[in-house]
DNA sequence: TTTATATATTGCAATATTACGATATTAATT
DNA sequence: AATTAATATCGTAATATTGCAATATATAAA
């Protein structure tokens, strides 16, 4: 197998699921915090900052760009990459809405 | 290859990276969502819930319980899983803390 | 004690993910 | 036009994840 079944979940929950797991990896993390950290926006910096081949961070790059919590634009022969503040608000909200359902006092454990 | 390189990142990058893969698949999402909106606590009627087999759905209670979000009590024959609200805050706190980062102005993009 | 019920674990097949070298592609520079 | 530099894509190997049948374990009920 290793096929997740989507199709038994609704839209909203394999939408939420889908950017917890974009986001559940390390070196995305660390590329989402880099990026934040940074005054300007950055591309290739990444490459030398975290010890991952230039394939691999563009991978990565891609599945931020892919829920739209990144952006990039081109710069020359470079591409300067910044956080797209209004999805990122926006999936912080969804995150919150998540936790934020009324959680029932306990009749167990 | 297929081996993240956690060596590389910050225990709290691995860490948050962690709780966000746990969350992020939608039957987890989904068992927690049943979890929260049932008065009582669950064991196997998320079998019944969800179309995925006992043993599929005992490993993703697995997950959940490793991270600590739910937490469960043998009663009987069967074990009632709930919400650990503590840690069900403190992962949201956590989540907060990470989107609350000041996000600088872009400077291109 | 035997049987039934509920959950966990094991083993395995199918698919997904991670990582990287090699190779495009694209744009600035010479 | 050729070269350099930055990034993306392709192909592929290694590992991880998902899902389930079969089996083990544990408790309640008969």
């Amino acid at each position: 197998m290793g096929l997740t079944k989507s199709d038994i979940f609704t839209e909203e929950q394999n939408n939420l699921a889908l950017l917890f797991k974009v986001l559940g990896h390390p070196a995305r993390v660390a590329i989402l915090q880099y990026i934040i950290n940074k005054k300007a926006c950055i591309c290739n910096d990444l490459v030398d900052e975290l010890g991952l081949a230039q394939a691999t961070i563009s991978q990565h790059l891609k599945e931020l760009k892919s829920i739209g919590i990144i952006k990039g634009s081109i710069e020359g022969k470079s591409v300067c990459y910044c956080i797209d503040e209004k999805k990122w608000n926006n999936v912080q909200n969804t995150f919150n809405d998540f936790f934020n359902q009324e959680v029932q006092t306990n009749q167990c454990c």
